[in-house]
RNA sequence: GCGCCCGUGGCGCAACUGGAUAGCGCAUCGGUCUUCGGAACCGAGGGUUGCAGGUUCGAAUCCUGCCGGGCGUGCCA
């Protein structure tokens, strides 16, 4: 049951009755109110009907309401403004509506009568890589989407595609043929593999600082001469070329602040190799490592047994690293199909591409053009190694032959959108023109500098590292608020258990809440924050709720199979109840555009109505038993509702915090 | 150069896709504990939605032009 397709629903006739055709689209102007002092809901479809039918709105709005039935839901509707129709929802059909949902286990949220097959492309790390802050984004969505789709009975695939035939194959293989711990290795082959990863990325760093140094500084030369070139220019005296100026000397004196900090971050490496003689030894023995990785990677890609091998040892290992990650953010996948595993499908692709004329050969690589865009895509490089759009092409061919899906998301960083764009183009002309495809784009994670988030030796977070803060953070506020009780009630083992899922909750959702596709610069406060529209206040509410439950020995249960009613006498009641009920819609908000922060939004509201309820309206100490019992009834939906939405975001709560 | 995206109180973000007096969180100031958990509640101040036009009953939202910022842009992923 949603409220909103209930309204709109008594809707269809009366608009019927006033216009011909489809009346879809006036249905849609039926939503929310946002003011509360005129109603419930609105419908606004009566000014545009107005000059359609080149009648007064008012008087249309009329019409629409004399001819509804409605008066079983609604107060009689209010013509008010331009032509605005007012819904007031009466409290007695809430009242019913709440005890349908009180008795339900799903909260009166239906399945949808039409499911599809979704199938979500997420977090996708390139393991063998440290994980970071980066990374948790594309999880966390897309694992909100995941949950939510499959509450509203859509069938859903969640494929974790992750980059598991890279280069960085090539530097760990490198790395252990050259300078492995076998002891170590033999003892936790993760962490050895982590160290050699390490060692040997510092090492090709090293080497491309040392080329790119000397490049730097006469790119700081040339940048500062342009830059005193500029400043000594001659106005013209015209506007336009004087602003034109600025803009150049604003763009060329930002470019010698990214110039020199590039120059500093590479002597940066070069010094922390050459200060340690350890380093430094092995460094001049790997002198063309950089090449080497890439030859060590191309043999794998060709077949080499060896490397094939080594590569069948490592694979195991880095699955269980990023696999404890995954555990400690409660996010599963239905499949881990990563790029290893379309190997063999990429050389058949391309010819089938070129054979249908899709793909064509220019500068001697394989391509695909697109009316009025001068860059294409391009399938196979001259040298005959695939890319990553390839990959991609052979994994839609793999899903369309495996799972027919009617969609496929992919939760992916907005920098990827002309990727996206070519990718999805070459998929319909390929002849998947029935499955929708979206790019299901967020913002980049930006560090302090203002530049993308990226891991580089010492002076950024892993994500272990964060979640462990989160929950160092979180615990140290546990204990704060338990030591404040009377008789602290939570155990070591409790707080523990507790900080857990709190700092971990706060994480999630301080990406989930701000689902915008504009960046955002990496805060800690921002991350771990507590307190304010936080998950912390929702989990605060239900644990709340959960307490007065234990305090009164209740038991639910007996109080629903007792008959008893829910009565909205209270406007905080009546607030909160119809919060409760708004829960479907919330969901619907979400899968539209695939945004979870429209849950975020609703179950923040909801928490905010509870706390007023909570604050007003005695629970225990009601006037009345059967006041006692309907706001008893009313808590346990909010609690309910609580940790079905959280749990949709992929978040838990407590019984106790 | 071309393409895409963004600009909303001091900071961070919403605004249900064109609806009524633009909301919320931090921060600031004031109030609420003899009552179920103060990780709370109630209230106040703070805005020409970057600027200028246009479209219409109605614009933060759509169109045009500026200003400012970000990203992408043939052999990375």
């Amino acid at each position: 049951m949603s409220i909103l397709a209930e309204l709109r629903q008594r809707f269809v006739a009366p608009l019927q009755a006033v216009v011909d055709g489809e009346v879809d689209t006036l249905l849609e102007m039926i939503k929310p109110i946002q003011d509360p002092k005129f109603g419930d809901y609105q419908a606004n479809c009566a000014m545009p009907l107005g000059k359609r039918l080149e009648q007064q709105p008012r008087a249309v709005a009329q019409r629409i309401v004399d001819a509804i039935d409605i008066g079983d839901i609604c107060d009689p509707p209010e013509i008010a403004g331009p032509g605005f129709i007012n819904l007031r929802i009466r409290d007695d059909w809430l009242e019913v509506q709440l005890a349908a949902a009180s008795a339900d286990d799903r909260l009166g949220v239906s399945r949808t009568p039409t499911p599809s097959t979704y199938v979500i492309d997420y977090s996708a790390p390139n393991v063998a890589k440290p994980m970071h802050v980066g990374h948790i984004r594309s999880s966390v969505i897309g694992d909100a989407l995941c949950h939510t789709l499959r509450f509203l009975g859509h069938q859903v695939i969640g494929d974790n595609h992750i980059g598991d035939w890279g280069t960085q194959f090539g530097m760990i293989i490198y790395g252990f043929k050259h300078f492995a711990d076998r002891a170590a290795y033999e003892e936790n082959a993760v962490d050895e593999l982590a160290r050699l990863y390490r060692a040997v990325n510092q090492l090709v760093d090293y080497q491309r600082s040392r080329g790119a140094a000397p490049q730097l500084e006469r790119q700081i030369f040339q940048i500062e001469e342009q830059i005193a070139e500029q400043r000594g220019a001659e106005p013209t005296g015209d506007k336009k070329e004087k602003k034109k100026i600025a803009k150049a000397l604003r763009r060329s004196e930002s470019q010698l602040v990214d110039a020199r900090s590039n120059l500093a971050a590479a002597q940066k490496r070069i010094s922390a190799i050459e200060d340690d003689g350890e380093l430094f030894t092995l460094a001049q023995q790997h002198a063309d490592i950089a090449e080497s990785v890439l030859a060590e990677t191309a043999a794998l890609h060709a077949g080499d047994e060896t490397n094939r091998e080594l590569w069948r040892q490592f694979l195991p290992a880095c699955q269980k690293d990023i696999d404890r990650i995954y555990g400690r953010l409660g996010i599963r996948f239905d499949h881990t199909l990563g790029e290893s595993f379309y190997h063999d499908r990429l050389a058949p692709v391309v010819a089938d591409l070129r054979r249908k004329d899709i793909a064509r050969e220019s500068d001697d690589a394989m391509c695909v053009f697109f009316d009025g865009q001068d860059v294409p895509m391009i399938i196979q490089k001259k040298d005959g190694a695939f890319l990553y759009a390839t990959t991609d092409l052979a994994t839609i061919q793999y899903r369309e032959e495996t799972w027919s899906p009617d969609a496929i998301l992919y939760v992916v960083d907005h920098r990827q959108s002309l990727h996206f764009e070519q990718l999805f183009e070459t998929a319909r002309r390929w002849g998947f023109t029935d499955t929708q495809f979206v790019h299901v784009k967020f913002g980049t994670v930006l560090g302090n500098d203002g530049r993308p988030f990226k891991t580089r030796e010492g002076d950024t977070v892993g994500l272990d590292g964060l979640l462990d803060e989160a929950v160092r953070k979180a615990h140290a506020v546990v204990s704060e608020n338990d030591d404040a009780k009377q008789a602290s009630e939570l155990s070591a083992e409790q707080r523990n258990h507790v900080a857990e899922i709190v700092g971990i909750a706060a994480l999630k959702y301080a990406d989930l809440s701000q689902n915008r596709e504009s960046d955002y610069v990496f805060s800690y406060d921002k991350m771990l924050a507590l307190r304010g529209n936080t998950a912390t206040y929702m989990q605060y509410a239900y644990a709340r709720v959960k307490n007065i439950f234990a305090r009164g020995d209740i038991e639910v249960e007996k109080i629903k199979r007792s008959g008893a009613a829910i009565r909205l006498s209270d406007p905080a009641e009546r607030a909160l109840g119809l919060a409760v009920l708004q829960f479907s819609e919330a969901l619907d908000d979400c899968i539209e555009d695939f945004r979870p922060n429209q849950i975020t939004d609703y179950l923040f509201e909801l928490a905010e109505r509870y706390s007023t309820f909570y604050n007003q309206c005695p629970v225990l100490k009601a006037d009345t038993e059967a006041e006692r019992e309907s706001r008893l009834l009313l808590c346990d939906l909010t609690a309910r509702t609580l940790k079905t939405g959280l749990s949709l975001l992929g978040i838990e709560v407590v019984e106790k915090m």
